[in-house]
DNA sequence: GATAAATAACTAACCAGTCAGTAATATAGA
DNA sequence: TCTATATTACTGACTGGTTAGTTATTTATC
């Protein structure tokens, strides 16, 4: 009689490891496909489970985007308003650490995507909207219109209203990513993506700047 | 005896009338729901006609779409076309004028809706993104990069890489109809689309202009 | 052996695209 | 001008394929 082989099991029962790896294999996919195309079978197999798991671990498909939303957009927010708390400086500088942050902690990475799916979605799945908003749009459209007043405040910025310049200012980041999870696929030559988030934040900072005391007027000096 | 009622017929031929009909009431049911979820039953009811007729004129969904933007979107890039070729006069004007146009002929208009309905679709519907790549993203880029090449030899806007500055001047236009067709429904308060985009040439104009020729410059002087 | 964790087969609902049939119109013959 | 016949624009039921969510069952672990 041969002897029993060593089989390995067939699963393991790895209850505090499955949430993170079904976020993280979700949002690969949500990016990929968006949220009305991902099929729940696809991101159960790419956590290495089946479809029966990731309904143990979340209500329903909702549950498991905004699952991941809080894992990584939610954390990078709170870490914003942090530094905007904390910042003694220019308005100048307080942006560019802004963006910088942001770029670090969301644009380059897999979390990047989200924002191109929310604005793809939000029409078809209103509650998504709506949470995606409230727990992320709002506040970080506040942070920067925070360092605006405070720039316009000091006479560093030229006076605007604060709605349209925050939207001008956010606008080619935004649309940056947007187009980097899009259309850049048609495209022959694309963007570098550091070189471009620095020339966009200058540009952003001389469209702002009061008469005077811009980087240009630096350079002219 | 009851002399016959005048009865109406349940439909009558309208064999030519019928794809701008269809095509107009695809153009409204795309935009609101996108490419993927637009029922062409829906398309159809809207139209007034049954979902067969569609597919008498429309081989697909697909050409179905892309009839739509070669109704819409085409003429509009044709346009722009002819306006910087006649151009004579300054790089500002050049590019006021083509934004101008632009929103008159689709920013304003119900076809405002396809840029973000491209962006969504892009990734799941390849072939449409090569079509409208094709067909409109490259020409409308061509345009604006002339219209800052020729701005860059003049001297009036500062020297940088085109790619770059094109999308820098684009940004602010495009991510202002995808946010107004996507999630600007959350917002309580929306900006003003008219003075928005008055507001946004010209902060890109201060963002492009060359020391000392600016808005800022003339105000000093 | 008890039970928590995971699987896989299943249900119910959805929709692009098809096609057999119907009803409005055109036209030929009286 | 009336009627019979031919044409074709149009309809709507149907098919085949898809997927969120459920449930009955199996398997690992204590």
């Amino acid at each position: 009689m041969v002897s029993a082989p060593a089989r390995q099991p067939r699963w393991t029962r790895r209850k505090n490891v499955r949430p993170s790896e079904i976020t993280a294999a979700a949002l690969e996919v949500f990016v990929e496909k968006g949220f009305a195309a991902t099929r729940l079978e696809d991101v159960a197999a790419r956590a290495g489970v089946s479809k029966g798991t990731v309904y143990l671990y979340f209500d329903s498909k909702e549950e498991l985007f905004k699952a991941v939303v809080r894992e990584g957009l939610i954390p990078a927010i709170a870490e914003a308003e942090k530094r905007v708390a904390g910042h003694r400086g220019s308005a100048s500088d307080l942006l560019r650490d802004l963006v910088r942050g942001w770029w670090q902690l969301v644009g380059s990475t897999p979390y990047g995507g989200l924002p191109k799916l929310m604005i793809s979605e939000s029409r078809n799945f209103p509650e998504i909207a709506r949470f995606y908003y409230e727990e992320v749009i709002i506040r970080a459209h506040r942070l920067l219109r925070e360092a605006l007043r405070r720039g316009m405040e000091s006479g560093e910025f030229r006076s605007m209203d604060l709605n349209t310049a925050q939207f001008l200012v956010f606008s080619p980041f935004i649309m940056f990513l947007v187009w980097q999870h899009s259309l850049a696929c048609c495209e022959s030559e694309s963007l570098d993506p550091g070189a471009y988030v620095g020339e966009a934040i200058e540009m952003v900072l001389r469209g702002l700047a009061a008469p005077g005391t811009g980087p240009q007027a630096k350079a002219r000096r």
